[in-house]
DNA sequence: GACCAGGCACATC
DNA sequence: GATGTGCATGGT
C-alpha cells in the first residue's frame, strides 16, 4: 500500500520508531486510564493509576465496590476527579453487570456491537471507546485524538472542521485494517504532535515538515 | 500567573 | 445543527 498516510507513518516511525503503546500492564489498566487521560496530561494520570494499583484496586470487580468518595480521592491527581469517578463507575457497571467483570467476555464480542454498546456508557465518547476497543481489546479501529486532528489540518489534508470520524474513515480508508498499524500510528501522531504540534506549532525539526503547504502550516485553531 | 493537557456532556440559541 | 461552557489537577 503507498499513499500520503502511508508515508506520514514511514517518515513517523523512522524518526521515532516504536512507542510500546499503550502504557500500561493490563487490559484493565488500558480502560481505566483511557478514562483518566480524557482532557488530561499523562503524568497526572500516571499518579492516579499508582493510587489504585496501591490500594490493590485495577481489578473491575473491586474496583466497582469502592464508594465513590473514595474513589474520587483515589484518582484525584488525574483532574475532573469528580465525573471522571463517576464515569468509570458508569464503565465499571456495564463490565461487571453485563460481563461479570470478565473483559475476555466484553471482548470476545462483535467490534461494531460493543463500540456502541461502550458509546452508550455516560461518560465514555468516541475517543475512549476506540482506545479502549484498540490498546485493551486489540480490534483494528482507529483512534483519533486532538494531535491528530492538528497534525493534518495544519498540513491541509483534511479541514480544521472535520469531525472525528471524517478523521477516522480518512485513516481507515486508505489503511489496511491492522491493530499493529493502527496502535502505532495513533502513538506516534502524539508522539509528533508533543513535539512539534501543540497550540503553538515547532514545526522546525519535525518529520514531516517538508510535506507542509507552501507558506508554513495552515492557522485557523481549534 | 497564564497557559496547557491523549474529552465529554449539556445548555442555549 | 452549531457554538459555548463546566469539569480540576499539576507541569511549564
Amino acid at each position: 500500500m503507498s499513499g500520503l498516510l502511508q508515508e506520514v507513518y514511514d517518515r513517523l516511525y523512522a524518526a521515532y520508531g516504536p512507542q510500546h503503546w499503550w502504557p500500561a500492564q493490563t487490559p484493565f489498566e488500558v480502560i481505566v486510564g483511557a478514562v483518566l487521560v480524557q482532557n488530561t496530561n499523562w503524568k497526572n494520570v500516571e499518579r492516579a493509576i499508582g493510587n489504585l494499583r496501591e490500594a490493590g484496586l485495577l481489578e473491575p470487580r473491586r474496583l466497582a465496590k469502592v464508594p465513590l468518595p473514595e474513589l474520587e480521592e483515589l484518582i484525584r491527581p488525574a483532574g475532573y476527579y469528580r465525573i471522571k469517578a463517576r464515569r468509570l463507575r458508569n464503565l465499571l457497571e456495564l463490565i461487571v453487570r453485563r460481563y461479570g467483570g470478565l473483559l475476555e467476555r466484553m471482548f470476545s464480542r462483535p467490534l461494531d456491537a460493543l463500540r456502541e454498546e461502550l458509546l452508550g456508557v455516560p461518560g465514555i465518547g468516541p475517543e475512549t471507546a476506540d482506545s479502549i476497543l484498540l490498546y485493551a481489546g486489540g480490534f483494528p479501529t482507529f483512534v483519533v485524538d486532538t494531535y491528530t486532528h492538528r497534525v493534518l489540518a495544519r498540513h491541509g489534508w483534511i479541514g480544521f472542521d472535520a469531525d472525528y470520524y471524517q478523521i477516522k474513515d480518512f485513516f481507515e480508508s486508505q489503511l489496511e485494517a491492522n491493530v499493529q498499524l493502527f496502535n502505532e500510528y495513533h502513538a506516534l501522531l502524539v508522539r509528533v504532535g508533543k513535539l512539534h504540534c501543540r497550540r503553538q506549532p515547532k514545526c522546525s525539526g519535525c518529520p514531516l515538515e517538508q510535506m507542509l503547504p507552501e507558506g508554513g502550516p495552515l492557522e485557523p485553531e481549534e
